[in-house]
DNA sequence: GTTTATATTCTACATTTGCCGAATATAGAA
DNA sequence: TTCTATATTCGGCAAATGTAGAATATAAAC
C-alpha cells in the first residue's frame, strides 16, 4: 500500500491516535495536544475529517460524539515516509542522516550509543 | 537562523543548486531534473523565483539569463530539517528512526556496516 | 535597424493546508 | 416534553503549493 504523505497538522492527529492505541474521541485527542497548540473543536475536527477522507482513519458513532479510529498502521506509515523523507534528502544514504545529525549536535552521547547496540544486535 | 520548510518542487531546486556547487541558470537547473519530470520553463522560474523571496537563493543578471546563486548553506539547511523531523515522527530517538527503516526492509547490509564504522569513528 | 530566438516577468488558476464561525443535531436534565 | 449543553456538520476564507500561458524584454543574427 501507498500512503499520501499527510500534511503537519493531520499527522499530528494521527500521532496522537497511534500512541493511545485505542479509538478516542475529539475531546480526548484534543486534550493531548500541547499547551501551546490552541485549536478550536471545530478546527481538529475539520482535520480528523480529512483524515477520514484520505483514508486513514474509521468514524465510528458513539452517541453523540465520534470515536476515531486508525485504520493505517504507523509502522507502515512511518516507514514508508522515513524511507522517502531519506531518499529526497540524502540520496537514500542513512550514514549521511546520522552524520548531518550529529554534525549539527543533535544527537546524545546517549543516542548514539544505543544506536550503536542496536546495529550490533541485529 | 532558522529556515522554513521548503516545499517539495523548491527543495528538489535547491538540491540541483547544491549539488552543482556553482551558480547555475534556469536552463541548466531544467537539465539536470529527472527525465520523468518534465516542468515547463516558466514553472522552473516561478519556483525560482519562490525561493529567491523566500531568501534561499539570490538572483544575478547574466546578458539575458538569471543566474542563481545559494544562499542558504546545504548542510545548514539539511541538518535543521533533518532534526526536525526527526523529532516529529519519532520523538528524536534516532534509533527508532533507524529501527523503522530497517523494518521497512530500506536497509542493505552495506548501509548498515557504513553507518555502525562512521559511528565507531565517532 | 529589423527580425528572431529565447529568457524572464506577470498573471492566473486549481488544489491543499490551516483554521474557524454559524448552523444544526441530540443525549440527558428538568 | 422542553430546554440545555455539547457534538458535529457545513461552508468558507486566507495562504501556500504546483503548474503554466500570455506578455514582454533583449542579445544576437542579418
Amino acid at each position: 500500500m501507498e500512503y499520501k504523505t499527510l500534511p503537519n497538522s493531520e499527522l499530528e492527529l494521527m500521532m496522537i491516535l497511534w500512541n493511545a492505541d485505542r479509538p478516542m474521541t475529539r475531546t480526548e485527542i484534543e486534550e493531548r495536544l500541547p499547551e501551546k497548540r490552541r485549536l478550536s473543536k471545530t478546527t481538529v475536527l475539520s482535520f480528523l475529517s480529512r483524515l477520514e477522507e484520505k483514508g486513514f482513519v474509521q468514524v465510528e458513532k458513539e452517541g453523540r460524539s465520534n470515536c476515531y479510529v486508525p485504520i493505517v498502521k504507523e509502522q507502515d506509515y512511518l516507514q514508508q515516509e522515513s524511507g522517502s523523507i531519506l531518499k529526497r534528502l540524502y540520496g537514500s544514504s542513512v550514514k549521511k542522516f546520522v552524520a548531518a545529525l550529529y554534525d549539527g549536535d543533535r544527537l546524545s552521547k546517549e543516542q548514539i550509543e544505543e544506536l550503536k547496540d542496536y546495529l550490533d544486535s541485529l
